[in-house]
DNA sequence: TTGTACGCGTTATCAA
DNA sequence: TTGATAACGCGTACAA
């Protein structure tokens, strides 16, 4: 059984609060006599005194711990943001509660009501649900709060990437090679993101064929078939979750000539695939980065005004896109020569 | 402000008690007068009564919360598996504390002493460290432990792939195809699964070079260099992040032949690289459902006698691969002709 | 069937 | 500089 301050009370023959005082630290330590001060710290050690979080948690509301609900764990994306925002939290002394809601609104329901009675100090979301009133509804309206990736109308604690600038520079960018028709593979259009996406791809291209479903690889897969008749010269996949399996489809089964895949978010491995691919990356670190930077005056109470942070995205085409590229001269090329 | 049983037992002209056991339910519930506990139900449901986890779990010592002490959750391994694991506690009511170590030990200790201040009822690792003394000394002796993906000495429950067994698997079929000495790329031997992968691998094959680092892409990258003059006709990779790096630095600066690739948990999208892959691949899926089956009876009580899980894992041959064999033929091939 | 009273371990208030 | 005491919100033995 652990040590509790009134086992080192009366070890020391002083009061709970005295000891208390002691091993609280800082400016109420230094109001103790030093011998008592030493005689109860030297216990403290001698006991393998360990503070019960729970019980200080409920004294004084806060629990030094920050939890994230994020739409899919398994996502390499969302892992990476995960270990980084740990990673940051840990050093400023948060333990990270993870919860995960499979895009699944109910499951992300469930988690809020089991947060908000769990005195977590922060929260970091993925929203599935689009609509503030709908998070709000189970979340204490003082909760410092973070929303991740996605934009939720009348919410300003957010980090997210410009989606818009993203789409234009990849549709850009595929335009400067002389693609300006694709088909589209989109996620569900009730996740902002991917509506967003799909948005502003049909504003700078034409989009000759599209295929919506759940944002798995078996939707990508079966939009590769879908497209097979078509045969578009190439493919844009609203997230990297759907390219990898358009790709897969594709390899097993493949066409020629070969579609260039345009895709939002990394996907492993990308340079060496034989496949010709374009993408637009995220600041993942950044990403993170801000996330922390957004909570943590919140946490200490310093409530500055509420600034989205958006972040830039860049461009990165693989190795078989730049063997396609010479193959295939610049296209419609740029207004040099 | 959160409604608490006070307030409803005001609300309500009973006592704290009587409303506690109301919203207990179950068979405490039902030696209440039905007229008061209508009253009370429909009270508590008007006031959105939310019981305070924090204090129900001071009292009764239980969080209703796992911890997953992962040693690196941005590998896509310990990602799946941490995603399985979440979901299969959260049907069974239990939150998911994630912590990461980051294969580092100090890491780690800090991560288990702030643990059992936590009042987790349960706590699922991946240890860094390899004496049972050295975890225990900061563990409650009763605390439902499963020891996951790494034997330690001593611990009894424990989830785990064979990896004599899976190298032994990965070995002959490797020679099978005619190749026999190997180059090795390993990761930190005071790791158990690298030790134990490396040593296995030694023990089937001639192992001609060995590069030994952190299990990280740029070891990968370092060791294919260190290769090049060597040129091995394999390369083996006790973990996927190793061999990352060296199909990176590969594809970046290729020799003629292409090695073949041996390695350990799964890369992800494998089938489509351009280099030929034969790769060990634990069963996730089954790693993560017996390590919750391991753990639940614990949480019950019901103390079953400890037996570890040892699962076996299967070779799969990349599309590469297949090709690469067909040019080669069989080499010294089976008995059968 | 219901209520009273205590304890979980800590911090905070007040008085000495 | 210290100590007694009251919370925090909940569960439960004991009493009525």
């Amino acid at each position: 059984v652990p040590a509790t301050l009134v086992d080192i009370a009366k070890e020391t023959q002083t009061s709970v609060s005295t000891v208390s005082r002691v091993l609280a630290g800082g400016i109420v330590a230094s109001r103790i006599s030093k011998e008592t001060r030493e005689r109860i710290q030297s216990a403290a050690q001698k006991m393998g005194y360990r503070p019960n979080l729970i019980a200080r948690t409920l004294r004084t509301r806060r629990s030094n711990t920050v939890a994230l609900l994020v739409s899919d764990i398994a996502n390499p994306f969302f892992a990476q943001i995960g270990s980084l925002i740990e990673k940051n939290l840990h050093q400023h002394g948060y333990a990270l509660l993870l919860c995960n809601s499979g895009e699944d609104p109910q499951r992300e329901t469930e988690h809020l009501q089991l947060l908000n009675q769990r005195a977590i100090d922060g929260l970091i979301l993925v929203p599935v649900s689009r609509s503030k009133e709908h998070l709000m509804q189970y979340l204490n309206e003082k909760l410092p709060l973070v929303v991740l990736d996605r934009a939720v109308d009348g919410m300003d604690r957010t980090v997210y990437s410009d989606q818009e600038q993203s789409a234009k520079l990849l549709c850009s960018s595929m335009k400067e090679h002389g693609i300006s028709k694709v088909a589209l593979v989109c996620g569900p259009s009730h996740v902002l993101t991917h509506r967003r996406r799909c948005d502003a791809v049909g504003d700078c291209l034409e989009i000759v064929e599209k295929h919506e479903g759940p944002a798995s690889r078996e939707t990508g897969r079966a939009a590769f078939e879908a497209f097979r008749l078509t045969h578009p010269a190439a493919i844009v996949c609203t997230n990297n979750i759907l390219a990898m399996g358009v790709i897969e489809a594709m390899a097993q089964n493949p066409i020629d000539p070969q579609p260039v895949i345009g895709v939002f978010d990394e996907i492993p491995m990308m340079h060496l695939l034989p496949v010709p691919i374009i993408c637009s990356m995220q600041d993942i670190e950044k990403l993170a980065e801000s996330c922390v930077a957004q909570l943590l005056p919140q946490l200490s109470g310093e409530d500055g005004h509420a600034t989205p942070i958006v972040l830039p995205a860049r461009v990165v085409k693989n190795h078989a896109f730049e063997a396609w590229q010479r193959r295939n001269g610049n296209g419609q090329a740029t207004n040099s020569a």
